[in-house]
DNA sequence: TCGCATTCAATGCAGTTGCATCTATATAGA
DNA sequence: TCTATATAGATGCAACTGCATTGAATGCGA
């Protein structure tokens, strides 16, 4: 077997494998969570997102396009999940009383009940399969470096 | 407004900070360099995942079943995978000499081929998105720290 | 104010995923 | 051995996603 060697551009090792796990680790986590919200006979984690957003708006309405920015869904997801979810009664569409191209997604009080229930299953899982396997000072250091890949790149991003 | 407070199973703060960051970072990278994959011409990155979990392996086959095992791949999503690859030239199917209900999935040198020519955009993008972002020391540190989420439950996890 | 590029949102279509089921083989048990 | 159960993998169907495009409304510049 011939040596392995390093391309100059090659990123170095450890962000290799930090990257490796930081897939492995959101697969794991979001399966379990995920299949317990099912068999609680509960919708996806993106209803949840979209339902905590409208709720923690000022008036609980927000626009689609503000909804997609905040829970990174592409527009065409957006439109077709509050589709799904006037639906299913969880939010209204309203006209936008100043941009007529646009809308208000507003959430009704099905959808604020909706958000409690899924957060009775959520929140006990991300205990149990987060909360349960990290120190608090460790979850604190996790989400530090976590931010970091998020940041936006400062400048001259090709 | 009133008080939150937290019900006795609510996971520590901590957590789920750590836990939305994790389901952020993970989209927002995996987002840039699954773009400059396809912008590269180049197929999705579970593509990659089989490709080197083949080559990994001793004779560059494997059983499907061991690949969705390495790549956590559903049995159906890896099942079409293969027939994708297939067509493409990637990989072949063999009979299983010793089980008959079963097969072996053999990468082929276009398989190699392809796999080195997607390394040559994926890890220069490992390196931007991540690399670029951490000192090698936090990234270690970051790995410890998933590895602990990817950890199976020890025992009794109903 | 007209024309044109831009923005918001929806949608047709093709590709992918999830679920449930199916076929074939293997294995265990009476 | 004969039957029952379990395992490997494929597949029909419905739901979901991505891409490209459309339609409507906006707003800028001449």
């Amino acid at each position: 077997m011939p040596m392995k060697h390093r391309g100059k551009s090659d990123p170095p090792e450890e962000a290799v494998t930090a990257w490796v796990r930081l897939v492995r680790a959101e697969q794991t986590v979001l399966g379990c969570i995920e299949a317990e919200l099912k068999s609680g006979g509960l919708p996806p984690l993106s209803w949840y997102d979209v339902l905590l957003e409208l709720e923690r708006s000022q008036d609980g309405r927000l626009r689609p396009m503000e909804l997609e920015r905040r829970t990174l869904l592409a527009q065409y997801n957006a439109s077709r999940l509050i589709d799904r979810m006037e639906s299913a009664g969880l939010v209204t569409r309203e006209a936008h009383p100043e941009d007529k191209r646009g809308q208000l997604i507003a959430i009704t009080p099905e959808g604020r009940a909706l958000r409690k229930k899924i957060w009775r299953i959520y929140g006990p899982a991300i205990a149990h399969h987060v909360g349960c396997k990290l120190q608090r000072d460790e979850a604190t250091t996790l989400a530090a470096l976590l931010e970091k890949l998020i940041d936006q790149p400062k400048s001259g991003d090709a």
